[in-house]
DNA sequence: CTTCTGCGTTCGGAACTACCGAACGCTATG
DNA sequence: CATAGCGTTCGGTAGTTCCGAACGCAGAAG
């Protein structure tokens, strides 16, 4: 299921991963949860081991459980949202951000957001809204296709060809709208372009309606700290202000980059080779 | 450290336990993390069992780690951030509770946001902004203190004495603010005050310049599944209009209780003896 | 430059624990 | 009333996890 990076088998704690393998499971399933033998049948453990598993994970309350009896089931206890906010709480890059995304959100009146790459998912770790009535659900930790986003593309753009094949055969590049970019050469071409002026643009590609620049961040040592963007209705961004507004983005990314300690856009075109 | 619920310690699984141990400490760490010879000294576990336990959850990407070599660090990774989103999408509350905050935003032009008690910790797993610039940051999943916040108030006067009781030696008064009432007896009468008109004001005692008015929510069965809340700045909602607000809050609250198959607060209060 | 300390990582073997499979009590259902 | 299926309990054993020591390496100290 998940790819072993480690070549040592040896150093891993068996009755752990399959803990692990239980939460997945419990992570997939629906807010009902799952039941004892379900869990079992699903990963083909026995009944008693899954048990143990559940109630050791259960008396940490990183489970929660409903009913009794025939009918108990179990489901993702409220630990991980506390873990999760901490985890998305203590990401270097979001610190930093705040400030950064507030000022975005004020010289252009759309919700701007950071992002960073893991796992081969675009993930939210922070978000200032706009003064706008209407606004599009982002919710913070949320996993996102990289190629179909603008803080994805930025990011994607930033690394090299070899990485970008490897996610996108590993999650695929499914089609969230028809403007989606489905195949990997088109996609690469794309981020050529990205690169090249500095500020990715998702026009409707992720979510009908919904128009996303975004631009990547560099931190100490050139790598790619994440991305930054702006969102807002296509039917509110002209046409002819996409240019400006990515001006804008990239501006406000580089200040960020330069606050981690890394190279602006421009230095990193300057020391391609 | 965490009182063990349950009799049987036989249906545990110690390794499982340690790795809940290792995130433990983790979260407790800041964001530079552990190594390894840290967290082993500190759970009292050896270095080679620690670092299994760790090679277990990095290849699950559960952690992140930083550095190689002497100076490799560990902390808590992305895995967290989805899961808690997850688990905050879930809950119970929040798919009923979501029309509710938009219209109690709507009616009050606030921040409307709905909490549930897990732990002794109110978590926020809702809320819908309101249309004023400057806003108050309320992030999802984060654990606030039940005894200074409108939602944790709410909460803890549906609780019978006892439970507050252990829930503040548990996790003590700490003064946010020096209008957060600090000792137990006050915050009992407090809560006997709450109960007796419905509502709970929050009047900076959580944040300065922060108000938040807050009434619980029940399920089917009469307990309490949460509660739900407006926060403004002070300067923006009048003294004389608190009153007003409180029973707008109570009336959702209300509404929402009988969504969820539970009683009305005037149905709790007439049932108690 | 050498020594030394402390780090993360590796490894063999002993001890234990986590697992299996069967059995129990229970609820709901036919 | 019988039955099927659920969650939970339990004894024994096979396999796992853990310990302690050792290794290679890096940076600090002399």
């Amino acid at each position: 299921m998940i790819p072993n990076d480690l070549p040592n088998d040896r150093y891993r704690v068996k009755s752990l991963e399959r803990a692990l393998d239980v939460i997945d499971a419990l992570s997939k399933a629906g807010p009902d949860g799952m039941s004892v033998s379900e869990i079992a049948n699903a990963l083909k453990m026995s009944k008693s081991a899954t048990f143990s598993t559940l109630q050791t994970l259960l008396s940490r309350r990183f489970l929660a459980d409903k009913g009794v009896g025939a009918t108990r089931r179990y489901r993702l206890g409220m630990a991980f949202a506390r873990l999760g906010d901490q985890v998305v709480s203590e990401t270097a890059l979001r610190d930093l951000a705040m400030p950064v995304l507030r000022r975005l959100t004020a010289e252009t009146g759309l919700t701007a957001r950071a992002a960073i790459l893991d796992d081969g998912y675009a993930i939210s770790v922070g978000k200032v809204d706009g003064p706008g009535t209407i606004r599009i659900a982002q919710y913070l930790g949320r996993r996102e296709l990289p190629h179909a986003t603008g803080v994805g593309k930025a990011i994607l753009a930033a690394l090299p060809q070899e990485s970008v094949r490897q996610i996108a055969e590993t999650n695929g590049l499914p089609l969230r709208t028809p403007n989606t970019i489905g195949d990997i050469e088109s996609l690469l071409t794309e981020l050529e372009r990205i690169y090249e002026r500095g500020y990715a643009v998702d026009d409707e590609e992720d979510t009908l309606g919904v128009l996303c620049i975004g631009a990547n961040v560099f931190e100490h040592g050139g790598n790619c700290a994440g991305a930054i963007s702006i969102t807002g209705l296509k039917q509110e961004i002209r046409a002819d202000s996409v240019a400006e507004f990515g001006a804008i983005v990239r501006r406000h990314a580089d200040e960020l980059s330069q606050e981690l300690g890394g190279p602006t856009h421009e230095e990193t075109r300057k020391s391609r080779d």
